[in-house]
DNA sequence: ATCATATACCTAGATGAACAAGGTATCTGC
DNA sequence: GCAGATACCTTGTTCATCTAGGTATATGAT
């Protein structure tokens, strides 16, 4: 990201499961379409983005299943699962609580 | 925090520099500020502001002298640099930018 | 008087998330 | 045949927070 690192901890997770709310993705896709919708100023990192889908299949947030491009080349799509939609509606919570929060405190200035 | 860890990374900087913005204050004394201007939503840490404290300091973002409470006990008072003043201005800027560009791409779904 | 609590500062070590920098393999265009 | 884009992955580093301690003084309750 062109941000501080440290402001993509804690909301990296909830940009990827947004994503997915609006179709199943396969990872690289993700990453132009994280891009393409804020306008490049989110260039999530590779290193990124696979361990925490990764991470997210574990704990049942997403599944997966493989398919062939039109190319040929296999892909890896990701779907939302109920869990992880559970998920997401608590991660915009806490965002929205953040953000305000923060709004609040700069306001005194 | 009562938020997510990864949440505060990033803002809580920010958070530090802002509240010195409305006057020197010390360690303990921003920690009470910041849950009082935030309406107790921002439990920020001892471990986590004092380590951000000296950080700045040693980075002439901050200086700092001692003064004596009425109650009699030793205080340390930090004051906002001009350097500090500069810092804040781009990390408000960095924070403007990334909370548009997440209100971006929640807006898609 | 004594003991708990609040004030006020500090640090060492664990945790965790993002990143850098690699690697593999396939497909397309020159 | 080779470069560059596509598509996936992992290891090790870095950096910030938190946990869990520690020290010391002042205040309020018993």
């Amino acid at each position: 990201m062109k941000f501080d690192k440290g402001l993509m901890a804690g909301s990296s997770t909830m940009l990827v499961l947004t994503l997915l709310e609006s179709g199943d993705m396969y990872g690289y896709q993700m990453i132009e379409e994280l891009a393409r919708r804020s306008n490049d100023t989110f260039q999530m990192q590779e290193g990124t983005l696979y361990p925490i889908l990764h991470t997210l299949e574990k704990g049942k947030y997403l599944s997966s299943y493989e398919e062939k491009a039109p190319t040929g080349r296999m892909r890896k799509y990701y779907k939302l699962t109920r869990k992880g939609r559970g998920l997401l509606a608590e991660k915009k919570e806490e965002w929205t609580a953040f953000t305000e929060g923060v709004a609040h405190v700069l306001s005194f200035s």
